[in-house]
DNA sequence: GCACAATTGGGTACTTCTACGGAGGTGCGT
DNA sequence: ACGCACCTCCGTAGAAGTACCCAATTGTGC
């Protein structure tokens, strides 16, 4: 097998502290080169575009741009690299979309070195690797972003509850009803063990309906 | 000036990657030695005891037992020590418990090497520190926490609304009467445009009260 | 002492939510 | 054709929250 060329990473992250424990890291690992770094979506795009890497470590919650629309972004100008996704949170809206983004990877931030080292492997190759951590909660796949099986409607509906809106206000917009939102309110309440519309915001917000 | 001793550092956070980025950082500092990680609270606290270090940074948010309840463990115990609390979030709330606490200082994730290495150096000796991004929110200082104006009843029903709890709980948890939850109820809503509960926990989570 | 804010409590009337019960229609897969 | 999930709508009753009004008590600062 011939010594294949470095890998050429460009890391972004907001946090300068975890570039630099990144950067700890990969020093003790062979074939990779770090060549750049960015602190926002915005600043990665561009840094994507001039320098070319192989592969993008890339953070999602970061000002000016987060990283799901910086994915977004280069997609859409046709620049050709890898891209693996790396988050603190295991929200699973955040894996679905950066699956749906085509990304080659989502890495939540407590991974071990030898994991990360074996992820930025498999993602620089095109592959797709995702955290063992995370793995398990997309087994169920398909509707699985929330726990509570509710439906399109019942969410479009939590949304509306969450935001402060009125079963009144939320009939005239939907064009239902109030009876059928209430009757949806019921359900939800049901699949969630939500309570009162207080508990129900509280839920909306984990589910990030907010 | 005597060489000192090396400070002997605890450091504690949930992410095997911030750790290693800590440590990145400190292995250029002189004077510093780290002695020992941990990855929660209840694991902080034993090593606190144990080790015996001269300044713990403490990470807020983690599973298991959070930084600042770990502190109060800490203090309860009689452990002597400085604490350097280190957080993602510029969430007042937890700036003013770090401070009620007695802890050494608080820093934001998003500090420069530069700017870690004084705070660790004045919160060693017992000085305290914030991030230069903080004090400015500090400056506000006594009861500036919530740009509402609430006072500290009016936030503690907050809370207790954004729980899903109802006026007549409430009532009973405080020993007061259901209709003065409401007189303050009432008052919330006004001072924060709130709406109805469902608004009225946004709020509460926009101010950390959850 | 006096003004002021905070906290406490009340009355009335209205709106909204909640918890039960029921039903009809549509679309989808077997 | 049938079951099934989903969305739609209704009644009734009671519980809870909302919008107004009001006042007594306490403590703080001037």
């Amino acid at each position: 097998m011939l010594p294949e060329a470095p890998v050429r990473l460009l890391i972004v992250d907001d946090h300068e502290l975890v570039r630099d424990g990144i950067r700890a890291r990969l020093e003790s690992e062979q074939g990779l080169e770090i060549i750049g770094e960015a602190e926002n979506g915005r600043q990665a795009v561009s840094l994507v575009e001039q320098l070319q890497p192989d592969l993008v470590m890339l953070d999602i919650n970061m000002p000016e741009m987060n990283g799901l629309d910086a994915v977004e972004e280069i997609r859409d100008r046709d620049l050709p690299c890898n891209i693996l996704m790396l988050s603190l949170y295991d929200n699973s809206e955040y894996v679905r979309r950066a699956i749906d983004l085509g990304t080659n990877g989502y890495l939540l931030k407590d991974v071990s070195q030898s994991e990360m080292a074996k992820a930025i492997k498999i993602a620089a190759k095109g592959g797709f690797y995702v955290s063992e951590s995370l793995s398990h909660s997309l087994a169920d796949e398909d509707g699985a972003n929330d726990p509570y099986n509710l439906t399109d409607r019942e969410r479009e509906i939590l949304a509306a509850i969450a935001a402060g809106k009125l079963n009144k206000q939320i009939a005239g917009e939907l064009d239902i009803s109030v009876r059928t939102v209430e009757s949806h309110r019921s359900a939800i309440r049901q699949k969630t063990g939500g309570g009162n519309a207080a508990g129900l915001t509280r839920i909306a917000a984990e589910l990030g309906l907010t």
